[in-house]
DNA sequence: TCAACAGTTTAGAATAAATATAATGTATTA
DNA sequence: TAATACATTATATTTATTCTAAACTGTTGA
């Protein structure tokens, strides 16, 4: 009882009741200074270093997969055998270091607007996501 | 044995020997008339329909990895739970059908060239890819 | 020619992410 | 409070991928 109301809403809103460990999950989503990328295992673990809290690995895949349907999270692609997800719903691109497995947001701002001139019949555009895959620059090569 | 030449000239590249998996594995990816991409799944049974040799997955994974370590084949980065594969290796881009989870190439001259204000110190870009996701046009919404 | 060897294929086991299940627990409401 | 709906959890299942180890094959050189 007592739980923060943006919590309860954005719960509500999702379709789901909001109960204490539903609204560990937000806290450690949504309070955090910054957004940042995240695998649903990290995600179990800051809960549990957070909080004296235990979550099933079932009830966070089902949290975040709702807020991702209602849009509160997305899901990055990457070529890993793992999903990323991700805190910043913002319209935006990324790097992808892939020397130390790290998401880097790029501002939309920051990219020119990307103009396809292709288009496919009875389809339309839903989104454009930018992935620049970025590795060490060893200038010391000859 | 008469193998084609240039498979084998490709698996040696890679450091593979030749050997008569290998050499099917290279008929169903680089025989075709058009670049495709695949799963691993499809393209073993797209290996079992067409001849009737039998191939284990090991291998097929064993041999496609080789080949994207040589810059043979690409993995496409989705955000499924699955690898896709592609054998055009030129630089491009791709819609991606959600409903009917379908891979289509844009040429890169079909996409401006995307242009990345931002720099990540120490490091430097490897590759930009763009993911264009594309839904059906329901032009009878009001 | 043929034994030795290096490399290959394969079935099956192992791993790990994600999802499903079903029993138990909790909140809501009449 | 009692009935009901919804949640949580441990556990099982599914599935893509990788690993393992045994059997197999092609090559080499005595
Ligand atoms: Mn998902
Ligand atoms: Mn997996
Ligand atoms: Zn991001
Ligand atoms: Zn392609």
């Amino acid at each position: 009882m007592a739980y923060p109301k943006k919590y309860i809403d954005k719960l509500r809103k999702s379709g789901l009741r909001p109960t204490k460990q539903r609204i560990k999950i937000c806290e450690v989503l949504f309070d955090a200074d910054q957004t940042f990328h995240f695998t649903i295992k990290e995600l179990v673990r800051i809960i549990e270093n957070q909080a004296n809290i235990k979550v099933s690995l079932a009830t966070v895949y089902n949290t975040v997969h709702a807020f991702i349907k209602k849009g509160y999270l997305k899901e990055i692609p990457l070529n890993a055998s793992q999903s990323y997800y991700d805190t910043n719903i913002s319209h935006h691109h990324h790097f992808f270091d892939e020397e130390e497995n790290r998401l880097i947001d790029i501002h939309q701002d920051d990219v020119d607007e990307v103009n396809i001139k292709r288009t496919i019949p009875g389809k339309k555009i839903k989104s454009v996501e930018v992935i620049a895959k970025i590795v060490s620059d060893n200038q010391s090569q000859k």
